[in-house]
RNA sequence: GGGAGCAUAGCUCAGCUGGUUUAGAGCAUCUGCCUUACAAGCAGAGGGUCCGCGGUUCGAACCCGUGUGCUCCCA
């Protein structure tokens, strides 16, 4: 067979997903296997890949694929959300596109059209994760709308409401204009902002000094005057003293309000004194409910001023802010103008400036919610990775705030609450329960006569059940599957989300499954740019992950991505990494190449088995430690040292020292024996590495040989334990040929000279089985030991002994001295350290015996290597 | 204003419970090699007051305190 000259990645990547899926490796059933369960954040069903999806679900496809080789029936849930705000706004979108509008349309015929763009455009981003090898099984694929999650929604709706979890209120909440619906704190992003601080004069009454001088304000919403019930200074504020209890009017409208004193107020902010408008800040309408102000409302839905603000009734709030400024200087009002940056919240989704703003809204208490969550994380029942979000977690669950779920929405699932034509409202699953419950109260009430709340809920009141309800867990409780694979084993997820998501899905999970949701959560940093800024849409920093999979191959990203992200800690992407996955493919690639071209040299008659035993041998069991070091990462989610444990084990162990160890000589044939340890341990090294770079391990593994099964499924060996002396044979040889190679680099000896090399030591045993091994890693044409130093030779120290070489002409001795001269006053620096450490009786009183037989070892050897460039030095002098 | 985190080579970062030949990797730099697996490579090298200052300890990059600088989250 012809071999490329390198990887091939995108044949490679369709052919392989596509025989996975075939052979159906990815979908489970549960059985008597133990399960390992990972359900996928679901990504917006608007979404497209970015690369934060790259790396969650990269770091998910690690996890799983290596639990499914672990013996685990792996099971890893696909999935999206129905984003009520984003997806709502694409469809708007779409409808203005096609000329039609919103109000025109019945909310069941704007849902047939949200629909009909679902079907088309959403789940876009599913069929991307198959691109990069994700080992989902998509006979699981969830919505958060399909018909039994949407009744699971719905249904803990009525059970929290009815347990009094939830409630109505009329509340402060943040204003989408744009969207023309509530948000949650979380959906709220602030940024600063250049404003205008408006300084404003309102006349007092009466006839005094005071009433004439005024009171002057400052605010950077001007417009909001207009719903003003109180101002307010702070009590021992002397400039204000005697204005307490005094009647204010508010300018234009000249509004009768009262001047009030809280401590609320900032003395040196502004002027000290603070415009109430109840109506239109969170603060002020707590200070309204403390002083029982009246709570104006000036603005309606779509962020123009309603009837109550009286002036520019029906302009926008923004056009009025600028509108409203020459009319009070024209009456006298404005005192001055100053810039001013203040720190103003957008909506995360249509990015319209957010208004605090008074509203009749859902709501769940969160306290008794709380706690368990809390308990958990606390007590280690869940356990955080890295454990340093145990910290926020506890911060934002011990003063945690009362949930928003109200959306005035149509794309989501519907606020099941009843309205009777008096307001008096019934929670319920159907209509007809509903009306049966306020049938109760009001006896002659049709169906006809009652409507069902307009809103929506919050997307994340139904990704909280995420966990259990892709299994069904609630629709179908204790079902075989919830029972199998719930508690799920590991969330991955990022720390952004944590509140919102992760804190939400833990309370779920205790009180609808009365366990946790998943045993382990990892988080991943938040990817961003070589300049270290978050990758963002209106930034334009992120990069077309589609592109650079066609660019790289999906393992190179893969490789690209996580060799630089330990969990939790935020990674600079740069396409450096995706440069040096691809490096290590072609590495991979032409060490198969290496290999696979010694098939056609097995011969009976190589004599190549005994002398290459010592580095078969070595290898052996350095992929042992190895796996074992590998084993122990896994565990502790240490992805990213795994994979340059692996990366490492492969280029250095594997191809710099045991394929060059091993390595026939030119047209020299191979015996049976070599070859097949050699493929034997490609393999596991490719195993090893399969969880990490899926496709390119799975191509090569069936290039190497005729394969019985595919790599994908093969289950990872028990490990055994490690033989250290034959770990440190061989790391002598790699110490003493590199010592080697620089000394001739640093005699400038080219490599095609050879050398010849003489070993002087106590112990020539420790290097016969080796010496064949180091004449050909260092190019000598003999090597033989000697009791004495060899004259003009190059002299080496290693531990304890001293390796001479000679070559034709051998030059610069004054380079040779500096060398000695510096490594000397090196060895001699490094002896006084250990040697004060040894004369330390507490150091030898209190340390381990290992440390001091440690360090009296560096003693030994620092001494005799002192001796060796001591005595090569007399032998340069003596030339 | 409240909370959290980070500071190690020119750059990006590892360094888990304090002791592993006076701190490691990748990239970048320098030297020598087109050695028929790979120049997307090979063999080597140089490069660090582990942010400053105190402390604990026989021993500190690691633990404690403090200062400085940066970042994030919440209001």
């Amino acid at each position: 067979m012809e071999l490329s000259k390198n990887f091939i990645p995108a044949e490679a990547e369709a052919k392989w997903y596509e025989h996975w899926i075939q052979q159906g490796y990815f979908n489970s059933q549960s059985d008597d296997r133990p399960s390992y369960t990972v359900v996928i954040p679901p990504p917006n069903v608007t979404g497209v890949l970015h690369m934060g999806h790259c790396l969650n679900n990269t770091i998910q496809d690690i996890l799983v694929r290596h639990a499914r080789m672990s013996g685990y029936n792996a099971c890893w849930v696909p999935g999206t959300d129905h984003a009520s705000i984003a997806t709502e706004a694409k469809v708007v979108a779409m409808l203005r596109e096609r000329g039609i509008a919103k109000s025109s349309l019945s909310r069941d015929e704007f849902l047939t059209y949200a629909w009909e763009w679902k079907e088309k455009y959403g789940g876009i981003i599913l069929q991307q994760l198959k691109k990069m090898g994700c080992s989902l099984d998509w006979n699981r694929t969830s919505f958060t709308m399909d018909d039994a999650y949407y009744q699971s929604v719905i249904g803990v709706f009525v059970d929290l409401y009815r347990k009094g979890h939830i409630y109505r209120g009329k509340r402060m909440i943040n204003w989408d204009v744009k969207a023309q619906t509530a948000l949650s704190d979380e959906e709220v992003i602030y940024r600063e902002v250049n404003s205008k601080l408006y300084h404003l004069n309102y006349r007092i009454e009466g006839d005094d000094e005071a009433a004439r001088t005024g009171i002057t304000i400052a605010t950077v919403r001007p417009e909001t005057i207009l719903g003003d019930t109180a101002i307010c200074v702070h009590p021992d504020d002397l400039r204000y003293q005697h204005l307490i209890g005094r009647t204010a009017f508010v300018p234009l409208i000249n509004r009768r309000i009262p001047i009030i004193a809280d401590n609320y107020v900032t003395p040196d902010f502004g002027t000290g004194a603070l415009k109430v408008t109840p109506a239109h800040d969170m603060n002020d309408y707590q200070l309204g409910i403390k002083y029982g102000l009246e709570v104006i409302d000036t603005m309606n839905d779509d962020g123009t001023m309603s009837e109550a603000a009286i002036l520019f009734v029906g302009e926008d709030r923004l056009e009025v802010r600028k509108k409203i400024i020459p009319q009070l200087e024209a009456a006298g009002n404005l005192v001055k103008v100053e810039t001013y940056v203040n720190q103003v919240g957008f909506s995360e989704r249509t990015d319209a400036m957010v208004e605090p703003r008074l509203s009749m809204q859902w709501w769940v208490s969160m306290k008794q919610l709380a706690e368990p969550a809390l308990e958990a994380v606390m007590q280690d029942e869940i356990h955080f990775h890295p454990a340093k979000f145990k910290n926020l977690y506890r911060h934002w669950m011990e003063n945690i705030k009362d949930w928003c779920i109200s959306r005035q929405l149509w794309w989501g699932h519907r606020i099941p609450a009843y309205y009777a034509p008096d307001g008096s409202f019934a929670v319920a699953k159907s209509v007809e329960e509903a009306l049966e419950l306020l049938q109760k109260e009001h006896p002659g009430l049709t169906k006809e006569d009652i409507r069902q709340d307009e809103g929506c809920l919050d997307t994340w009141f139904s990704s909280w059940l995420w966990p259990f309800e892709v299994f069904h867990g609630l629709s179908q409780p204790g079902n075989k599957e919830v029972n199998y694979y719930y508690p799920t084993s590991t969330l991955v997820t990022a720390p952004e989300i944590i509140f919102f998501w992760v804190a939400r899905m833990i309370m779920a999970g205790y009180e609808y499954m009365g366990k946790l949701p998943f045993r382990d959560v990892y988080f991943t940093g938040i990817v961003r740019d070589k300049q270290g800024r978050k990758m963002s849409k209106s930034l334009g920093n992120s990069p077309d992950l589609l592109g650079l999979i066609d660019q790289y191959g999906a393992d190179a990203v893969r490789f690209g991505i996580m060799i630089a992200s330990p969990a939790g800690n935020d990674i600079l992407f740069d396409e450096a990494g995706l440069e040096q996955g691809r490096h290590f493919n072609n590495k991979l690639w032409n060490a198969m190449r290496l290999v696979h071209g010694w098939k056609e040299r097995i011969s009976q008659d190589a004599d190549g088995g005994a002398e290459t035993a010592f580095a078969r041998n070595w290898f052996q069991q350095r992929l042992l430690s190895t796996k074992a070091e590998v084993a122990e990462m896994m565990q502790q989610f240490r992805l990213s040292e795994a994979l340059k444990t692996i990366y490492s084990l492969i280029w250095d162990d594997y191809c710099s020292w045991y394929l060059e160890w091993v390595k026939p000589g030119m047209e020299q044939p191979v015996s049976q024996e070599v070859y097949e340890q050699t493929v034997g341990f490609f393999e596991e090294l490719l195993h090893l590495l399969h969880p990490f770079m899926p496709f390119i391990t799975e191509e090569i593994y069936h290039l190497l040989r005729t394969q019985s099964t595919d790599l994908c499924v093969r289950p990872y060996a028990e490990i055994t334990n490690v033989n250290e002396d034959v770990l440190a044979a061989g790391s002598l040889l790699q110490q003493l040929i590199s010592a080697l190679r620089d000394a001739r680099n640093k005699q400038q000896i080219k490599p095609k000279t050879s050398i010849e090399l003489a070993i002087q030591t106590e112990h020539p045993e420790k290097y016969r089985e080796i010496t064949h091994l180091l004449s050909r890693q260092v190019n000598a044409s003999s090597i033989q030991f000697t009791s004495d130093a060899i004259a003009r030779s190059i002299v080496v120290a290693v531990e304890q002994d001293r390796f001479y070489i000679s070559a034709g002409e051998i030059g610069n001795t004054v380079v040779q001295k500096e060398g000695l001269l510096k490594d000397l006053q090196h060895q001699q620096q490094f002896l006084e350290q250990v040697r004060k450490k040894l004369q330390n009786e507490k150091f030898v009183n209190n340390a381990k015996s290992e440390v001091i037989a440690m360090e009296r070892k560096k003693e030994a050897d620092a001494m005799a290597r002192i001796a060796t460039i001591e005595s090569a030095l007399k032998e340069l002098s003596n030339d």
